[in-house]
Formats: structure tokens, C-alpha cells, sequence
DNA sequence: TCGTTGGTTCGAATATATTCGAACTATGGA
DNA sequence: TCCATAGTTCGAATATATTCGAACCAACGA
């Protein structure tokens, strides 16, 4: 496999990177990636198709989300944290720090 | 016309407003709101026809990042900052720092 | 060298979005 | 009351995404 074409920093599209993290599925991956430093494919599939699992990584990839590079035969997968903090300040962080579920107290909270 | 449905601050989901800003329309409108603090539909429509900047609209209301109020015969949109803020905060100013084109300065800087 | 593993690519089916004209609604003014 | 204005809603056409199986490819180990 030969290297993966990433997008350089200066390339990066606002409204790709938010299109890419406007899906669940990616976003997960983005979530799971961002706590565990490095991944392969296959542990962020979540029991889907190799196939689909490999077009939200390609979609991620071409927003400059992440990096992939492959490693024997396994391909190990990063977030481009510092690339994306760089290019969108606070970006990333504002939507990692958003966690899944609403907490319960924060929820009570926003209702007042 | 009638008052229209708004999404309660705790009823933002992230996946949907990310998903709204990922449209160049969309985000050019959100910029707007957010230089001119309120405006009608029709100063934003940039030329096209109503029903499709009407369908952006939507979009953006349903996602929560537009305030649409009827005032007499013509409506009035502002956007949610403060929301938005208090549900992603640093979300949207993440996103509103950005400015459409890189500055030149910038795209040298990151380019090194 | 052969099989296995990890992942990509292709193609087709399906689902979802976008666009726009046409018909409609509500309000305000003549 | 009638007309114009501002915007919504509907429906159809088109475009774009998602999903998944099947075929493929490269690297490694036996």
C-alpha cells in the first residue's frame, strides 16, 4: 500500500472538516482516536463492513482529520490534532469537549 | 405565519449543527447574522430563489443556530450565539474566526 | 510459494440533500 | 376589498452520500 494523499495544512476546508464531523459513525472515530492516540481500522469498525468503515476513514482522511499510514500490514491511523488546532483554533477541542450524551445535571441546567 | 418550532437549547445535537455549517450557503449566512445581527431572508438570499433560501433556513433553525420571528409581513433571523455557546462552548467562534479566505500571511505561515 | 490478514477499490442499490418552479399563506397598504 | 410583498410548502428532478458485497492488493508468516 503506498502512502495516503493528506491533505497539507493550508489545504484544509472548514466546511469539509465539518461535513466529515457531522456523521456519528466519523465522529466516534474521531472521539476514539482522540483518547487512544492511534488506531488501526479495525479496531474503530464497530462490527461494520470493512468497506464502509473504510470510506469514513477516507472522508476523514481527505478533510485532514487524520493520518494514515500504513505499517507492515496494518495501516495505523492518528488524529491531526495539532494540524486542525493550527488551522481552525479551539475547533477540535470545542467539539471533543462536547461528549456524547448530555450529562444529566448539565441537561437540568440548560432547561431553567 | 405562525411562531416556528425552535429546538430548546438541551435538544442541540452536535452531529446536526456541524452538519448545518458544512454548506457554504449556510455558513455564509451565519456570518452574516453574525456581523449584522438580524436580518430578513431576503437580505440573504444572494440571488436565488426564495424556496431555496428558504430550505437553508430551515436547516439552520432546525440545527438551532437560527432565531426566525415573524414582524409583520417580513421575518427576522438572528442568530443563536449565546446558545449555541452555552451548549458547544467555543464552537461557533471557532468556526466564525475563520475567515472564509485564508489571508495570505497566514497561508504563508502555515505553509513552512 | 501459498495462505492469511488488514485494508482498499469498484459497482450497484438505496437513502438523503439540494434545487427550483408553482401554488399557497399571512400581513399590510391603497 | 384587492393587490403586492415576504416567505413557506409541495413535488419532482437531480445530485450526492452511504452501505455493502465482491474482487483486489500488499505484507507477512509458515
Amino acid at each position: 500500500m503506498r502512502p495516503y494523499k493528506h491533505p497539507e495544512i493550508a489545504e484544509f476546508v472548514l466546511e469539509r472538516v465539518l461535513y466529515a464531523l457531522s456523521d456519528s459513525i466519523r465522529l466516534e472515530i474521531v472521539r476514539h482516536l482522540d483518547r487512544v492516540e492511534c488506531a488501526t481500522c479495525g479496531e474503530l469498525d464497530g462490527g461494520r463492513p470493512k468497506s464502509t468503515v473504510s470510506h469514513h476513514f477516507k472522508v476523514l482522511r481527505e478533510a485532514g482529520l487524520v493520518r494514515t499510514e500504513s505499517n507492515g500490514t496494518t495501516h495505523i491511523n492518528t488524529l491531526r490534532s495539532a494540524d486542525i488546532e493550527q488551522r481552525f483554533p479551539g475547533l477540535l477541542s470545542a467539539i471533543l469537549a462536547q461528549s456524547d450524551r448530555l450529562p444529566v445535571r448539565r441537561r437540568k441546567a440548560l432547561a431553567r
